[in-house]
DNA sequence: TTGTAAGCGTTATCAC
DNA sequence: GTGATAACGCTTACAA
């Protein structure tokens, strides 16, 4: 049942040529006549050969394969991120080797071997909520692979390539937003803050109630992950309590649906008896109730800057220099955040 | 900046040995003493050595990869699917290149082809709306490359190994629930009838109809696709026709999405004025209000079945002929289909 | 215990 | 226009 796959060398003993004229042919090199090209293909094509591209790679020192590397596959950040890159890569020819570090760092540091190994063109990553030695990035950086970090980015940054959102700049906005509707009374549910996206939301929040010399309640500002589960746990400690905000800022969309759950359970509404905005912005916020209002951050545009970086450094290779891109957030106002429902 | 890899024949040259005492060393191979081994191997480790991949896969003609080829990305069904098929693969030190075909049946067959060139190990698929020449399939099968199709299937299936959920059977279940509720007036919303899940969703609804002696509406029963969008128009239509059914079966989750969206902006309520149920367990179906009922098909199930499929056809190769599996459903009530509402 | 030779399938280089 | 040779980096079989 198993055929052997057919190589250059069948096709060349057949036709009586030799391996380098078949494979010459089959690439349209012009060395080959029209003729002979036609004749070589045919023959390909009846006799079925696919070209081995581990052979090819190997031979030509290259994969034309990038490799990804995010935290979690079935969320709806990373689930946009990892279809855009792949669309952006399948586009130029590429092809992709997806990696899931679970967000443990070991794992990630064993996937960026892997990819080394597998001697992709480019890395593209996201990174953990623990990885706090950078050197595995050096040596990436060191082997010649260009690395691009998108989104989540290691700090400081100076020395890397990095896209990401204006992480603090988008919270403001939200924040500062909500302070002129008139609320007051602002809690925080914030990520991890050894990692940039935790940091940079939670100083965003910060300056914004700053700046409007509102005073932060310390209880109301919590730290400590970025899944549903903790946005339902957070709310429902300030529940017991009884120590509720007006608005929740949460630092992530599925942070905001632990709440939504949470709220719903104890029987509470949203927006009328709380009211909650988010960082992140899925598709499904629509139809929530009342959908959801958010700080939307363009997956497209992430991994279009990502890729475009990566495909400069791979041609530029030596002469290319580190460089850092934020772009810009976008206030989303759907059904919450809209008014304050409070007297 | 660029330094070139170091190989085997970098580390040998240092040390004075062939490539091959250093190869096996590193490979722990037991014809290398055990003193020579910890040697080469610290050299390895301090010259940053990282093995070629695609060269060892070239010399040993597989690659340790598996791939995978699905319709999209950024949806919950596949998304968890990617990840799970992802951690088998990975907890067996098998790689995963992933494809997508965007519903087009045309670049599912390049994947394939491509695939096919990247010598993967073997490779699993849902296949496209749209898939209706098996050729390519049967090719693959004559490569000797293990194949196995997940969720949406090739029909007729009896030549291919197949995994999925028993369609029909869910289907069945939800509608004879609803009618055993009280519910007589229920619409299908179905996606297109070329593919399995279409198909066989439809047939377990009718079938139900049918044994209950339930007149079945044709102006209710429509086609259309898998999307929100679908959903929400099909609810217009007949909304705007004042013939709105008193449950809908929508065939996907996003499809009812679509629903819930269109019920909330004509005014009206989920479940008291129309109620919904679904094929598909999205994990935010929990945080809609109401919880949507549904249909759960194990994304973990079947993708564990379909990776033990293919490694045990990984290792029989010849002996190994195609089955199909079904896998049951499981009826998961939440806030809708509950009661029965009317009068 | 270590090394030699050959091969995996392709491509670049340089002759013919 | 076509082909011989060597090389890509690794592994297996077989000597030494």
């Amino acid at each position: 049942m198993r055929e052997r796959a057919v190589t250059l060398n069948d096709i060349a003993k057949k036709l009586n040529l030799s391996t380098v004229t078949i494979s010459k042919a089959l690439r349209n090199h012009p060395d080959i006549s029209p003729k002979t090209t036609k004749l070589i293909k045919s023959v390909a094509d009846e006799l079925g050969y696919t070209p081995n591209i581990m052979a090819r790679n190997l031979s030509a020192r290259k994969s034309n394969t990038i490799g990804l590397v995010v935290p979690k596959i079935a969320h709806f950040f990373f689930g946009a991120i990892i279809e855009s890159v792949y669309d952006i890569a399948f586009q130029n020819n590429y092809e992709m080797i997806l990696t899931v570090s679970q967000e443990s760092a070991e794992r990630e540091k064993k996937h960026l071997q892997t990819l080394l190994a597998m001697k992709v063109d480019g890395i593209i990553i996201s990174i953990t909520q623990e990885t706090s030695d950078l050197s595995v990035f050096d040596m990436v950086e060191r082997r010649g692979v260009p690395i691009v970090f998108i989104d989540r980015v290691p700090e400081p940054a100076n020395n890397f390539t990095t896209v990401k959102v204006d992480d603090r700049g988008g919270a403001y906005k939200a924040i500062e937003h909500a302070i002129n509707l008139g609320y007051r009374k602002i809690a925080h549910f914030g990520g991890y803050t050894n990692i940039n996206i935790g940091k940079d939301r939670l100083s965003g929040f910060r300056d914004a109630m700053n700046d409007h010399n509102i005073e932060i309640n310390p209880s109301w500002v919590l730290e400590g992950g970025f899944g549903d589960n903790y946005g339902y746990d957070s709310f429902m400690k300030l529940y017991n309590e009884k120590n509720l905000p007006d608005l929740i800022f949460a630092v992530t969309y599925p942070v905001a649906l632990g709440i939504y759950q949470a709220v719903n359970e104890v029987g509470l509404r949203i927006p009328e008896d709380i009211d909650v905005i988010c960082f992140g912005n899925a598709k499904v916020q629509n139809f929530l109730s009342p959908p959801l209002s958010c700080i939307d951050q363009s997956t497209d545009q992430l991994s279009k800057i990502a890729m475009d970086m990566i495909f400069e450094n791979i041609e530029k290779k030596e002469e290319y220099s580190p460089r850092q891109v934020v772009i810009d957030t976008e206030l989303v106002l759907r059904g919450t955040c809209r008014k304050f429902n409070k007297e």
